[in-house]
RNA sequence: GCCGAAGUGGUGGAAUUGGUAGACACGCUAGACUUAGGAUCUAGUGCCGCAAGGCGUGGAGGUUCAAGUCCUCUCUUCGGUACCA
């Protein structure tokens, strides 16, 4: 057993042993501890719940882990936010659902099989396997009986389910869209996977090449989704914020502009109708299909050729973007502003997105500064439409665009309008010609669900030559991935290459060669349910067992890292919809109530010579700083970033359960700050809550040596029947206590602030000598200790429950009640009054609470210290604030 | 650029609706117990000042009897996001 206690502590305990002075027991020893209390609630089934209409049901989840290897310290930071709340809202006596599993698919699997040679489901359950044992040992309270791992066919049966209803209701479509491509590879990269533009593996060039791919039409729901943005309370609003931002509506007009000479006409969305007299040219997006034709034939086929070229290879480099110069061609071409009459220009320009709006825009050069750079630089007409109040402008002196409010000028009939009102005016004008309407612009784009790659769920359609797309037969699902197959050497799927599972009958026609789709599903669909299938994890008949799912969904709480901000939460968010649609649920917001954590962080070390520095290749030397233990160079401490591997300053939870246990390191978690802030790692912290855990050890020993059990029992009547002053007042601080953690639990989630205002009670108690005689400030005492235990379970639980029963109690202290506090015991019977001057602290006295107002005026004024800052100056006014304390201001 | 959050001692962080700024902890200092201390206990610890007192919540103004908290301007840091028409 030796090596499972804390190597400091063991130091400690064989120092004590040899010197006969103390027993092992005054250490807390979670390696002895932590195991049992685990298999107690094990054994006892203390986790697992069921449906009980007879009980308010409380369903609280973090988000799953993706099973990437060992458990990070961001999870154990999560996880007992999580465990916290849910350990209380079981003492508060709610029906709890509490489930874990494992969003199991996705890319890291791949790259792990092909880098050591294993396959990515053996290695996926391997890691599974793994970091189960730790949170088991963190001491988390998961129905492990509800369990789930995305990547089994039994979970994405229903997903591939849901896929075949929404094609059927034209929610899921087909449309050719690019990926990365790296032609050396044969295959599809991520975004994660292209470095400066090039392949991760083999450092080629990528590519774009257009793919057929399925997409759900997220879109249908842009409004929807915006417009519950603000009906979310229990979400912080800053990720309501970045939802509607990445919703991205805008209000404005359709314009349409005939093409001069020929049929075609061109549409172009627009906030700013009131320039449309302003308009002096028009760009379309290099990939806008009428760019072809529009040059056809004219002199500048030749250039448009070479420049479309050109943005092709500079073109989705992602953030690359910023580099490019804007720049455009001329298409030979001219359309006619719908204001004017004018014949315009009609260039196409790489700043034109053609995924936004419709691919093309007016250009108000006065008015937008892009527009106004590209008509410097290609000598293009500008002229001033909006008038601010002043300086005038003047299109030859001006040097950039105005794109505030003004009066209207050049505009023809709305020459001397608000161009605010005009807005409005002109687009009415424009839609009575036909040429415009008002209209709304979303930048969301539908969601992209097909990925070419292996280890993910396949999408269940069928090609056949003569039906074309075929959606496989209900009776056919799951349609499992193969799980023999071997992953390709360069990373791509290997899907396309097996012909037992791509050969397939089509359902419709019957025809033997149709093919299979090879494709699989992005992962963020298997996260956008799997809330609900822990409702009904074992569920054969459906995606989930709807009276289990009315029973517990939508989730009360959900807790997270602000990295899913936008696309998981917004996809979940959109399936709920989807399923609200199909009448299989009546809400349509899965999250009630969000919280999202904060990142947890270190300083980095770096050593001049090998870089970044884990925390073990550093030495502390006398002088404060550090050295490299490798070449024994000063170590240059950094600032404080996220933990990464990358950046080495990460620490294992390994380690710290080692070395700490479970309770020390969950403490440690919820002390150093509360949760939606970022977490500062100091091991001098977590020092000090093991310091914290033993200082209540040892107390709770000294008080079962010193109080008789069969003698006294916690005291639990009005403070009023305390004798002692003493008594009184420590039963005062424990009821203030009860009320303040609770509190700190329940609102706020202030963990920080909770286990302070426990640590404030200890202290309390550590003041009273329990060497006394008097069994009532004993009684006191232990009313406090118990108290405090139960206050501190759902954060330390193994060293409560052991506490707990070596105070002699039965049972699991999760089977206690919350405790309440007596309203008749809050208030102390002497209260603080202080005294300002003009606002200034000068003075400070007790008297006792129910002293009337007059009385502590006069007390305050004949104050010593009080009447020598007033001197002899007139009083003007007092004034008297009632709160926990009393404020005296004196104004002279 | 835009959107959001945050700036409080040597450090992490506390401060209902404006009402004692710095709870609690880390660190540090001193003492006690010790052969020993990286254990434990006790006391102290915002800054300046011998003191009286003064100054203090990124900075500058303002409202108020009273401002970390409200208003205006501004600086810095972090997060998100972008040729969005």
């Amino acid at each position: 057993m030796w090596h499972l206690i804390g190597f400091d502590n063991l130091k400690i305990c064989v120092k004590m042993l040899v010197k006969g002075k103390y027993r092992m027991e005054e250490w807390y020893n979670p390696a002895d501890v932590e195991p049992r209390w685990q298999a107690y609630w094990q054994d006892h089934h203390l986790f697992k719940v069921t449906e009980d209409p007879e009980k308010e049901k409380y369903y609280l989840l973090e988000m799953f882990p993706y099973p990437s290897g060992k458990i990070h310290i961001g999870h154990v930071r999560n996880y007992t936010i999580g465990d916290v709340v849910v350990r209380y809202k079981r003492m508060k006596g709610f029906n709890v659902l509490h489930p874990m599993g494992w969003d199991a698919f996705g890319m890291p699997a791949e790259n792990a099989a092909i880098d050591n040679n294993t396959h990515p489901a053996a290695w996926t359950y391997d890691n599974i396997r793994a970091m189960r044992a730790q949170l088991k040992k963190m001491g988390f309270s998961y129905d492990w009986d509800r369990e789930i791992a995305t990547c089994r066919p039994e979970y994405y049966k229903w997903e591939q389910w849901l896929f075949l209803k929404m094609l059927e209701n034209g929610m899921a479509y087909r449309k050719e869209s690019f990926v990365n491509w790296c032609e050396k590879c044969q295959t599809v990269l991520a975004n994660e996977q292209v470095e400066q533009d090039k392949c991760w593996r083999c450092s080629r060039p990528v590519h774009q090449k257009k793919l057929w791919q399925w997409f759900f039409r997220i879109t249908d729901f842009a409004e929807d989704l915006l417009v519950y943005c603000d009906k979310l309370p229990g979400w912080p609003d800053k990720v309501t914020v970045m939802q509607k931002n990445w919703i991205g509506k805008s209000v404005g007009s359709e314009l349409t502009f005939q093409v001069a000479g020929m049929e075609a006409q061109i549409p172009v969305f627009t906030t700013r109708p009131d320039t449309i007299f302003g308009a002096t040219f028009m760009c379309l997006a290099p990939e806008h299909p009428l760019v072809e034709t529009l040059c056809k034939g004219t002199k500048q086929e030749k250039d448009v050729a070479a420049f479309l070229e050109k943005v092709a290879a500079q073109e989705r480099s992602l953030e690359g973007l910023e580099k490019y110069e804007k720049e455009g061609v001329f298409t030979g071409r001219h359309c006619i502003n719908p204001a004017t009459g004018e014949e315009i220009p009609i260039y196409t320009a790489n700043f034109v997105l053609m995924g936004y709006g419709t691919g093309a825009i007016m250009s108000v050069p006065a008015g937008d500064q892009r527009d106004f750079d590209f008509a410097k630089k290609y000598g293009l007409e500008i002229r001033v439409v909006v008038q601010p109040a002043s300086p005038p402008l003047d299109p030859d002196t001006m040097e950039t665009a105005y794109t505030g409010p003004g009066i209207m000028v050049n505009s023809g009939q709305f020459d001397g309008m608000d161009s605010e009102k005009a807005i409005e005016t002109i687009t009415d004008w424009l839609a009575e010609q036909g040429r415009g309407k008002k209209a709304v612009s979303y930048r969301l784009r539908d969601w992209g669900i097909s990925r070419q790659r292996y280890w993910g769920a396949p999408i269940p359609v069928i090609h056949c030559p003569d039906c074309k797309v075929v959606p496989v037969s209900q009776k056919d699902l799951p349609i499992a991935l193969p799980e023999d197959a071997n992953l390709l050497e360069k990373g791509g799927s290997p899907l396309p290459t097996l012909d037992y599972f791509k050969q397939a009958v089509c359902p419709r026609c019957g025809r033997k060669d149709a093919r299979r789709d090879t494709d699989t599903m992005d992962t963020f669909v298997e996260s956008s349910w799997y809330y609900l299938r822990y409702c009904s994890p074992r569920f054969d008949q459906g995606m989930f067992d709807p009276a289990a799912v009315k029973y517990w969904a939508p989730v009360d709480q959900y807790i997270g890292g602000v990295e899913h901000a936008v696309l998981h939460l917004l996809y979940s968010r959109y399936f709920m919809r989807v399923l609200h649609h199909f009448g299989m649920i009546d809400f349509k917001e899965p999250f009630t109530r969000l919280l999202t954590q904060g990142m947890v962080c270190k300083e980095t070390m770096t050593c001049p010579e090998h870089g970044y520095l884990y925390p073990e290749e550093a030495r502390k030397e006398a002088n404060e700083t550090f050295v490299c233990t490798r070449c024994g160079k000063d170590v240059e401490i950094g600032r404080v970033i996220k933990m990464s591997k990358s950046k080495k300053n990460v620490v294992d939870p390994n380690e710290l359960l080692e070395k700490y246990g479970a309770d020390v390191t969950r403490l440690f978690c919820l002390f150093a700050a509360p949760p939606e802030r970022d977490l500062e790692w100091s091991e001098d912290g977590v020092e000090g809550s093991n310091r914290f855990i033993n200082r209540v050890w040892r107390l709770a020993l000294a008080c079962m040596q010193k109080i008789d059990t069969s003698q006294v029992t916690a005291f639990k009547g009005p403070a009023g029947d305390l004798k002692s002053q003493s008594a009184r007042s420590l039963y005062i601080k424990t009821q203030q206590t009860i009320k303040k953690v609770t509190a700190d639990i329940d609102e706020s989630f202030h963990f920080n602030t909770a286990i302070a205002a426990v640590m404030e009670l200890v202290n309390a108690v550590y003041t009273i000598d329990l060497d006394t005689s008097d069994n009532e400030i004993k009684a006191v005492v232990l009313s406090a200790m118990e108290n405090m235990l139960l206050l501190l379970s759902p954060i330390v639980p193994h060293f409560c429950e052991e506490l707990f029963e070596k105070m002699g109690h039965q049972g699991s202290i999760l089977e206690q009640s919350w405790p309440t506090f007596r309203t008749d015991s809050i208030e102390t019977d002497e209260v603080l009054v202080v005294v300002q001057v003009n606002g200034k602290l000068r003075a400070r006295f007790s008297v006792a609470a129910d002293t009337a107002e007059p009385a502590i005026k006069d007390a305050a004024l004949a104050d010593d210290k009080v009447v020598k800052h007033i001197q002899d100056a007139p009083v003007k006014k007092i004034i008297l604030v009632r709160k926990k304390q009393i404020l005296v201001n004196i104004v002279v």
